[in-house]
DNA sequence: GCCGACTCTTGCGCCAGCGCAAAGAGATCT
DNA sequence: AGATCTCTTTGCGCTGGCGCAAGAGTCGGC
């Protein structure tokens, strides 16, 4: 069994915090408060101001815009030992997007005024903050170019293994996506409709590339869904 | 007749700058080097290692990636008083984009080394370069939500109008679009095809709301695309 | 002023994907 | 255990938008 947060030790994982000692990294999460969150709750919503910014522990979160009408776009998944928000809150600005517990989830979370503070303490805060925000840009790009460039079949196969890189867990049907994944949100997340997923993902798993279930997907065939993605 | 830069005053509206003395910018803009490019050259292409970054004073560069089997995206366009690939130069990565001269264009470049040394000199930049990137964002994942959300008609309403606001020139026809703009490019920022995109403008031109020519487009109507734009 | 290259238009056929409805399969609560 | 709620499947019809091909318009070069 793969975990990615068993402990303290593993917050220098975060690409936020590379080159601060580990002590200013106790430090900092000193400085944070402990928050409990249950399966979709709302951490907040776009346009509200930006009070605070979190470091994910356990659990998952998902981060989405909205469109008039009740289109919804997932942006990203957080993942245990990521943070979220923190240039919103540096910038001073409203939410950009909209952020909701997927399980239970256990953060930490700091104030404006405390961040504002640890940055002028631990420097290499702000490179990283360049870094992090550059690499999302970058991948919200290349999204926006899939999106754009592939069909439906190809979006899936690609959001699939993606899940599966960051979320999977190995198991003896194969490597389940670990976290509750509908339909609905699969098809937020590639942009296209709930009954196009389930059709693509009925006819894969008559194909034996994957099994699944209700909020439930496990990968059989990594292979075959690479496949599809290289497939025009 | 609005134009954006017509001397170096205006170069304190980039958003790079601000906070920067005026004597600072003058400084700035003293250590790159003036070059010139001709309609259609490519400044440089996605995945080249970034050695330079640019300052365009006058055109239009156009930046997109591409996708295999000829899919082109256009992320955006560069206009006068704006910066590129500064962040790229920054990081010391490979450019994220291709760019290329939609007209002929004059721009300010400075090599790495130079701009390593001129942001130690003025801390502000990069500071200035968090919130420039931090905006870039925003608006991608609002046209990644877009383009998952909205039909194609809707999106080259959307997108004419602005360029309609950050390219436009009056006269007495109409709002025109100041810099060649071909329904191929037009499709490319829209993420659909040269097709589609005939058909909507010839629509539009028969019910007066654009005119249009050989890669030229002419809004006589913008409040009518604001309604295609509202209207689901 | 003619030629060649490029851009744009439009008719036609087609299909990927959407939307709906109705039924099935799991969960959860009492 | 039964009731209820949510999520999922699947058949059916439809249509927005794509792809192609043929032709017309436009520009620039020689």
């Amino acid at each position: 069994m793969t975990s990615y947060l068993h402990s303290t030790e593993a917050y220098s994982q975060s690409e936020l915090l590379s080159d601060i000692s580990p002590e200013g990294q106790a430090d900092i999460f000193k400085a944070g408060h402990r928050n409990s969150y249950n399966a979709g709750e709302i951490l907040f919503h776009e346009g509200d101001q930006a009070f605070r910014c979190y470091f994910v522990q356990s659990g998952r979160i998902k981060v989405s815009i909205l469109h008039e009408e009740g289109k919804e776009a997932i942006l990203r998944y957080v993942l245990p030992g990521e943070f979220m928000a923190a240039i919103a809150v540096f910038r001073g600005k409203t939410y950009p997007a909209t952020a909701s517990a997927v399980g239970p989830v256990s953060a930490i979370s700091w104030d404006r005024t405390t961040m504002i503070t640890l940055m002028h303490l631990y420097p290499p805060l702000a490179v990283n903050m360049l870094r992090v925000v550059v690499d999302r840009l970058d991948e919200v790009q290349k999204r926006y170019l899939e999106l754009s460039a592939e069909q439906v079949a190809q979006r899936i196969a690609r959001a699939l293994l993606r899940m599966m890189k960051t979320s999977g867990r190995k198991t003896d049907e194969g490597i389940v996506i670990d976290f509750r994944l509908s339909r609905q949100d699969l098809a937020d997340y590639t942009g296209t409709t709930l009954f196009s997923v389930s059709r693509v993902l009925s006819k894969w798993e008559k194909m034996g590339h994957i099994k699944s279930g209700r909020e439930r997907i496990v990968i059989t065939d990594a292979h075959a869904l690479v496949a599809v993605t290289e497939n025009s």
